[in-house]
Formats: structure tokens, C-alpha cells, sequence
DNA sequence: ACCATTGATGTAATCGATTACAACTATCCT
DNA sequence: AGGATAGTTGTAATCGATTACATCAATGGT
């Protein structure tokens, strides 16, 4: 109750020093001599001492936080991403907001009002669906350099990022089903305005013309990153008159629902027909069948992103002019959604 | 670049006013005339001014943030919690903070470290795993009446929660199994030292009590609320001499691990073996099987969490010793996991 | 012996908003 | 008219830490 802030002022006067040696003790230790920082610490002991960070914000000009902007919290692909920033800011000064772009009805004003009100120093997006107009005013607003675009990113933006070589990972797991003698094969194709759908489709065309697979245009099937998505493409598959004998899914979540959906409509997998996922989630390993798919790091996604950042916000605007894309590797995950083709009728 | 920071005296210049005025005008308006505040605003469209939050906050003594504790960001139960604590504090003043204990050498060390070093103003945890010892500690620092639990809780501890009703959900569960006919039902408990588990297996006891169910020794089997654990109780149910007929999880990973073990052991579900889960997470309804199992309300629980820290936030510390404890309703969602047991051979 | 340099420390201005207190005007009541 | 009251605004102290600048002592070089 009666407990009032000790101050700065209180430590120095207490360990008999000005409260400029009690500052520099604490921030740049190597300023003062080794008796004095004793004493110092000794005196913080006592008083019970607490840095006040507003204050330090304040004079320091700066916000020692960093927000995530994530466009939809509730989906659990996230999480681990998010995990791994946490535990890359754990040893640093700076904390970690969030901020669920869903439902926001002006991303960008939202964002710059995080940094214009110096409520952060910078921003790990990962979301990629900023649009140009709002990347232009973060460049106006000159927060442009704080940014880093983690798991997705914008096309053609100057940002740097990190993320998982998604065309590999299609090309992958196009060559496995190939390898089991898969020659007709669909694609579940995410949502169309996504960076990821691209990447992964574009490594799955060039994966198909490398190995001389021929696509048909009714075999590329729009899709979201939804469960819903899979299910209803599962009934289009049904209803084809010359099925695919096996079907790539932009994600895992799809691929489940297309699971669900092909065993409503009698269509087993893998024996007439082998699915292959996106992204290797938790589930994956424990689904019926389990899920053949392609592993991400997704840890290693966020901690990767931390580093850029911590990086560009130790230096000054000038020296982060490079952008570095940070590209971390994929694998296949080889389960039981995948077999080899039923031998024609 | 040359971009000096627009300060409220700027403003006030602008303005023909004092600086008390043009702070009055934007944290208590109707403190000034009409014609004095469209003056005010005018001048802040000008300049472009934007509130510095670490200077208010420095001289509020408040640190406009609220801590999320989670157990395991990775772990997807909590994303859509997550979201609706989100979307709790759009339109407030609040920043949310995030961070996870999983790792965390001592939880109340860092949690004492964000009220402390004035981070936060207050913090919603949804790790019940809080040491009594800990909890000590927050109420000598004096922060203890500004936390409130969520999902989670400890046992016996006066904070105010947010939770599901968990004994309900255990009892429709076994409600529904007996309605279809099953008296030989197994549990899978989740971690012991959680109180979750607790409520749910009371609620199991005590339906099974109220419905004349006699319940076995063995069939109570330890777990995890995780897939593994689900997974290796299949193991154990399989070389069970006399099975049950029907498995009660206290998650929905475990029953996805459950049914995948099953199936491995060639014991199908339903047909040989009911399975219910709970939560409902998003793919309990697109698994094989569909999941049957108990939905909470994951939004609601978060959004109620938001309430009741915002109504903490603002009165002072006599006047919150109501421990509300906020009952979230939970509900059976039946899918194709149970069926009624197979006839006796 | 003298000047330059390095290291350690103190003084005091500063970051930008809030608010207690004072002052001043207009209105209302008796 | 005189006093009380409510409404509006300004002055200046304040929140707590950082740091530019000044000071002083000790060391080293010639």
C-alpha cells in the first residue's frame, strides 16, 4: 500500500553515487568501475529497485515492443509460428503484441496507429495480403524499414522475410506421387489472391513439366486454406467423369476435408486415390489415414523472422537496405494417404 | 526524414491555446467548450499530431497492456481463445501482450518482471499450472487483484475465472453413451496435476454414479492432452482382456491419437469401439470418423476473460473482492464416433 | 615538468503528456 | 448589489530515466 516507487534517485542516494552512475550501471555497464557498480547493485538490492519503462521508453525514444499481425489467430497454423517469435524476444527488451488483422476494417490505419502512438518499434507480418496502398503509407509514414513479412509476403514489395520454400515443397511431393506411379494428378489450389497458392502451384506445374506429367485445366481446383474447401472439392473429384488417381492439396486442413469428404462419397484413400498435404501440422500424423504432406518449419519461421528484426532495429535506416530472404527448407513426410495407383479396370 | 515529432505544445500553438487544453480535449472533452475543442482538433489535423502513449502512460502510472499467459503457444486449443481475447480489447486503450510459460525457468519471476518493470497494467493467464508459491508472491507485490483466469484455473485460489462447464460436459457425454446403450465405459484422463482434468472426471464419476454405471479400476486410464497419449492408450485398450465398449477423452487430440491407435490395432470405431472427445476444435468435425464430442464456447471464454480484466482495470483494488467465477455453457455435438455397442457375442 | 589523453563521475536539461491549483467570467439567487 | 456557483482556461510541477556536457584525477609521452 504505503509502498512508494523507488526511483532512480533513491538507488543513488542509497548507494551514495548520482543517479546518472545508477543509469549507466544498468545500461552500459562497462562505463563505470567495478566498485561502484557493486555498490550500486548492493543499493538496488536493498531499496528493491524497479526500472520503470515507460520512463526509459520515453527518454529513449522508442517502445521496446514489437507487434504480430496475424490474419486469423483462431487458426491453429499459426500458433507455432508464434511460438517460436516468443521464444526468439524472450532474452530480448522488447515484448510481443498481437493483432488479428480479421475483421479489421483498415489494416493499415490500425498499424501505423501502433507506431505513430510509439506503442512499437516494429512489425512481423504474417500475413501477405498488406495491400499496396497501405505499404505506400508505411512508407510515407517512414515505418516501411521495421517491417518483416514472416510465412507469407507481399509479392514484389521490398520487404524483407522469411519463408519456407513452398515451390520445393510442391515439387516434392509431385515427384513422390510420380515415383509411385502417379500420372494423373489434381491440385487443390489455396485462395487465389495468396502468395503461397502461387508459389506452391507454380512448383507443382514446373515439377509436372519436368517429369513430363501431363494437367488438365478441370484437374486444378480452386480451394481456400479450409477445411470446408477440401470437403467440397472432394464432391467435385466425385463427380468427374476421368478422376485423378491422386490429388495435391495446398494444405493439410484441406486435405483432411477432402479426406472426409471422398469417404462420404466411397472413394478410399490411399487405395483409389492418394492425397498429399501442405505444411505438416500436429494432426497430420494421427488422421485416418495418416497424411502423407510436406513438413514445414514453422518454429524456425519465427524465430528466423525475430532475427531479421532484432537486426533491423539495432541499425540505423541506412544499413538495412538489403533484403534478405531468408528461405528455410522443406521435407517430405512420407504416411499412408499415398500408394501407388489402382491398376486400370 | 526531417519529420520533427508534432508534441502537444505544437498543437496548442496552433490552436491559440494551452496545453492543458488541448489534453483535456482529447482524454476528457466535454472539460471544454464546444468552439474550443473544433479549434483543437483543427489544429491537430494540421500538424498531424499523434499522442506519444510513453509519455502518457509515464505520467498516468499506467502501462496501457495486458499479459496473456499461455501454457504452449503451438498448441492450436488456445488460438481461438487468443482470438477472442483479441477481439475483446479492439476498442479499448489496451495493448495485449503475449507470452508463453512453456520453457520458462520461473513463471512468476517473468510475470512479476512485466507488472514490475510497469509493462502491464494487468494479465490473463490460461495456464492454470500457477505455483501457490507464486501466487504468494503476486499478492505481496500487490498485483494480485489484477489478474483473472481463463479455461484454466487453480484450484482453491481466490481469482477471479472464466470456464466452461466441465462437469457437464463430462456428463452429457456419458449420458450419451448410455443412451446408447453402453455400460462399459473407459476414461482417458488428461495430465493430473490439471484442473481440468479434475472437473472432467468428476463429472464422468458422477453421471456414472446418477446412471447406475459401474465403473473398473483399470478403465480409468492417465494421459496427456495430447495426441501421443491418446494414441498409447489404444495400446493399452487393446490388450485389455475385457474391453469397454466405449471411451470417454478429456480432449479431442487424444481421441484423434485414440482412434488412430485403434484402427492400427484393427478395432474399429464406432462399430467395436465408441469414441467421444472434447473441446470441439475446428477438425473434430472432419476426421475418420467424425468426431462426437463436447463443444466449448473458445470465444466466449476469452471475450468473458476481457470483461472481467477491463472491469478490474478501472475500479480499484476495494472495490473488486467479488470473485466472479463466469460460467461459460457447454454442448454435445454428436457426430459418427459412437454408434451403440456391438451385440455381445 | 607540462600537456594530452583516458576513465570515472556529477549536474542538469530533456523526453511528451497530465493535472492540481489558480484565475477569470458568466450566471443565478436572495 | 453582493456572494455563491458552475464553467472554462492557463501556469507550471510532475511522472522516472537518459545523456550531453562539464569536471576532475590519473596516466603517459616527450
Amino acid at each position: 500500500m504505503a509502498q512508494k516507487t523507488v526511483k532512480i534517485e533513491d538507488v543513488a542516494r542509497q548507494a551514495g553515487v548520482s543517479t546518472a552512475t545508477v543509469s549507466r550501471t544498468l545500461s552500459n555497464p562497462n562505463l563505470v568501475s567495478e566498485n561502484t557498480r557493486d555498490l550500486v547493485f548492493e543499493a538496488i538490492r536493498i531499496t528493491g529497485y524497479r526500472l520503470n519503462r515507460a520512463a526509459r521508453n520515453l527518454r529513449k525514444q522508442q517502445a521496446g515492443a514489437v507487434l504480430i499481425l496475424v490474419r486469423n489467430l483462431g487458426n491453429e497454423f499459426f500458433s507455432r509460428i508464434l511460438s517460436g517469435i516468443s521464444a526468439g524476444f524472450e532474452d530480448t527488451d522488447y515484448s510481443v503484441l498481437i493483432a488479428d488483422t480479421l475483421g479489421m476494417s483498415d489494416v493499415g490505419d490500425v498499424v501505423l496507429d501502433y507506431f505513430l502512438d510509439s506503442r512499437i518499434d516494429g512489425m512481423i507480418s504474417l500475413d501477405g495480403g498488406i495491400s499496396q496502398d497501405d505499404l505506400d503509407r508505411f512508407e510515407q509514414n517512414g515505418v516501411a524499414d521495421k517491417i518483416v513479412f514472416a510465412c507469407e509476403w507481399v509479392e514484389n514489395a521490398p520487404y524483407p522475410s522469411v519463408r519456407s520454400d513452398n515451390g520445393k515443397g510442391a515439387k516434392l511431393a509431385v515427384q513422390h506421387l510420380y515415383e509411385l506411379g502417379h500420372r494423373n494428378i489434381a491440385e487443390i489450389l489455396g485462395p487465389d489472391d495468396n502468395v503461397l497458392t502461387h508459389m506452391r502451384h507454380e512448383g507443382l506445374v514446373q515439377a509436372c513439366q519436368e517429369l513430363g506429367i501431363e494437367r488438365r485445366a478441370e484437374w486444378t481446383i480452386p480451394g481456400a486454406f479450409t477445411l470446408e474447401a477440401g470437403y467440397s472439392a472432394a464432391k467435385q473429384i466425385a463427380e468427374m467423369k476421368e478422376r485423378p488417381t491422386a490429388v495435391f492439396c495446398a494444405c493439410d486442413l484441406m486435405a483432411f476435408g477432402l479426406i472426409s469428404g471422398l469417404r462420404e462419397f466411397g472413394i478410399s484413400v490411399p487405395e483409389e486415390m492418394s492425397v498429399v498435404g501442405f505444411d505438416d501440422i500436429e494432426l497430420a500424423g494421427y488422421c485416418v489415414p495418416p497424411l502423407t504432406t510436406i513438413w514445414q518449419d514453422r518454429r524456425q519461421l519465427g524465430l528466423g523472422a525475430v532475427s531479421q528484426m532484432l537486426q533491423r532495429l539495432k541499425t540505423n535506416a541506412e544499413k538495412s537496405n538489403r533484403l534478405d530472404i531468408d528461405l528455410v527448407d522443406v521435407s517430405l513426410v512420407e504416411r499412408s494417404s499415398t500408394a501407388p495407383p489402382a491398376k486400370q479396370p
